[in-house]
DNA sequence: CATGAATGAGAGTTCATTCAT
DNA sequence: GATGAATGAACTCTCATTCAT
């Protein structure tokens, strides 16, 4: 009685198989610079044949975007909307989505460069669920600040340089060198946190002179 | 007598006005997407007026690009140079650099993306000059490191991450809205130096707990 | 069971035919007045549908070229090679090259002054088969010499001069009109063997006159 | 008083300088592929410069092959006209037209292959004058076969193979190499007028034997 | 006279997409 | 399902030609 479901469980996964792949050849040349029949014979088929499983270009673009922004959703909001501490929930946002940009098949979600591709409908749709991430990110900013636990910096500029930094990761990190994907991820969480230059204790220091007596 | 210099100046100034128009829409649109009609269009002229400014898209992109490294050197990095301390070095080179990426005819700079656009030939020239460009700032780190300044984080990762961030400001930043480009660049500045979090007093404390005995 | 070498025949003869047609224009026209949507449209489709056959304009003279030099090669050259007798052997080949140049699908073949066309490697190929063709007429020519049996002329003169005889005509040639192409390439070698003008018999017979008494 | 002629003489050598650079760039590279700008830059003008002289690209290859006409003319047909011996006549013409072709700057004459280049009108005009060429040719050679002075050759073909040896000429004679213009000009009449094997006295010899009884 | 600038037309080529088989 | 064939549209680039200066 499994006769029906496997051909869709079939399709299902040739879909993703080539919404990775795709994606894999889209991030090394760009939207653009990537033909059709490029993807398909990455994949060993047929240009003709690949429109099999998908309807255009473009909705190819719009279906990895989707991939991407799921796996996202899944590995970085999910997790992130259960941790109680905002320190705690900042790192843990940066560090997975760190993890999933530099994984091998992560391929998928370093696309954020290509949204100028899709098409007015889709890319409305793959830029509001960027918002609600990115609002994530600011809110538990916010929340810090709130707090006095953040530094004196400007909440916007301080979560788009949070992401330009994860984003610009996918290119320069490449895997197999002297630094693995675990190690990349939680660097660039304690850079984004801790900053560059050590606090000078000095200061500290006379304050507790100050303050001792 | 000013007679020799005016043509020359004439073809200087409108080669220069191609490049910043021309940069401006690559940036918008990128390389791939943007047509040699549409840069031709933009300056008012046809296709094949613009191609007696240039020898092809190609060499286009590569002067631009070139352009934008003229910009960098002259603005960031000789600046650089002159600046004996690390720390203070660090933070001109971030503001300088931001600086130029947010002005608005700044289009010039922020094709990093783009270099898969160039012929082999040209593409190595750029990277070579990013080479500098990068090491000039990973460089600087190192001195920091060396002299216990910096916190405890790689060097590459900070160096990229710093890029990163900087890289990604074209991207969010525009000219108009509440923040302006020099307190933008600042504000990076201060956050890639002094990172989100601020340091806990607790420690202090501590210290202050063990010494006062 | 001439199922699988269908498609292949297919193929092949549909790029013969590709060959032929665009030889026929070219030769007519002159390869660079003759434009890839020319060619296209003999063949009864589109520029786009014909680059399914062809990998650029050039390629498809190197085709061209080659398939040409293939028949000369089949055709006049090894058919040569087993002929003892030199005056038979460069009659032959005469005879045989101004069959093919003359006949009504031998297109393929006049495309002589067309070298130029052809891209650096391309060109050379090409030129060093008809130097093996040049070489065989020149060959024979000197065996005939060697043998006594040729008039006083250069060597190199006579070769260029028999092939600019043939060479010439297609450019003058029509089928149908009171010559037939074979009457046509037997009236060549006959000139070329032969000459214009009768030796005067005057002079044998003068002889005899003398030698009677 | 030598005021106005000057400028008209000037005028007309400029032209046949242009004419005669034209026509060596035309030749070597075909019409087709030369470029207004390559006959420019060639005369050390620009492309607009050069417009003054000429009244466009069309009218500039009309111009070189009048130029040319005249040559054949002057040369070759004016002096074969006052020689009442047929044979010496046509001697006379292959050895005078070879002369010209193969002389360098003779570059002017050897477009016959370019007619295609010129516009229907011009087009008729060089083709009328070609035929009178070719019928001085043919009608010379009639004149031979009328006296019995010719081999038995049919005449069309005769006529074509000769323009053919000497149109051949300029596409493999190089000046400098070890036979000079003129020595190749008498080869091909030689070869032209006497053919390429000697006829065997044998057939002489058994019609002696025949007769001596 | 001569030039730089400009252009319409058209070249070769690629590509996303469709469709009969 | 999968493919070869075909296509319209668009792209980069060239060229003959014109014209204000």
């Amino acid at each position: 009685m499994t006769i029906q479901p496997k051909p869709d469980k079939r399709l299902l996964a040739r879909r993703a198989e080539i919404c990775r792949t795709a994606a894999q050849i889209i991030r090394e040349r760009g939207y653009d610079a990537t033909s059709v029949n490029d993807i398909a014979r990455a994949l060993g088929m047929t240009k003709a044949g690949l429109y099999h499983y998908i309807s255009g270009k473009e909705a190819l673009l719009l279906e990895i975007m989707t991939f991407g922004m799921d796996q996202i959703d899944a590995e970085v909001v999910v997790p992130a909307r259960e941790i109680e501490d905002a320190e705690e929930r900042l790192r843990s946002i940066i560090i997975r989505h760190a993890r999933i940009v530099t994984r091998a098949q992560g391929a998928v979600t370093n696309l954020t460069d290509e949204v100028r591709g899709l098409p007015a409908a889709g890319r409305k749709k793959i830029e509001r669920r960027m918002r609600v991430y990115f609002d994530l990110l600011r809110d538990t900013m916010a929340e810090l600040k709130a707090a006095g636990r953040l530094q004196d910096v400007d909440l916007t500029v301080a979560t788009f340089s949070v992401l330009g930094m994860i984003l610009f990761l996918p290119r320069w990190f490449r895997q197999g060198g002297r630094l693995n994907a675990e190690r990349v991820s939680t660097e660039i969480a304690r850079m984004a946190l801790g900053g560059l230059i050590r606090p000078k204790p000095a200061r500290a220091r006379r304050l507790q002179l100050v303050k001792i007596p």
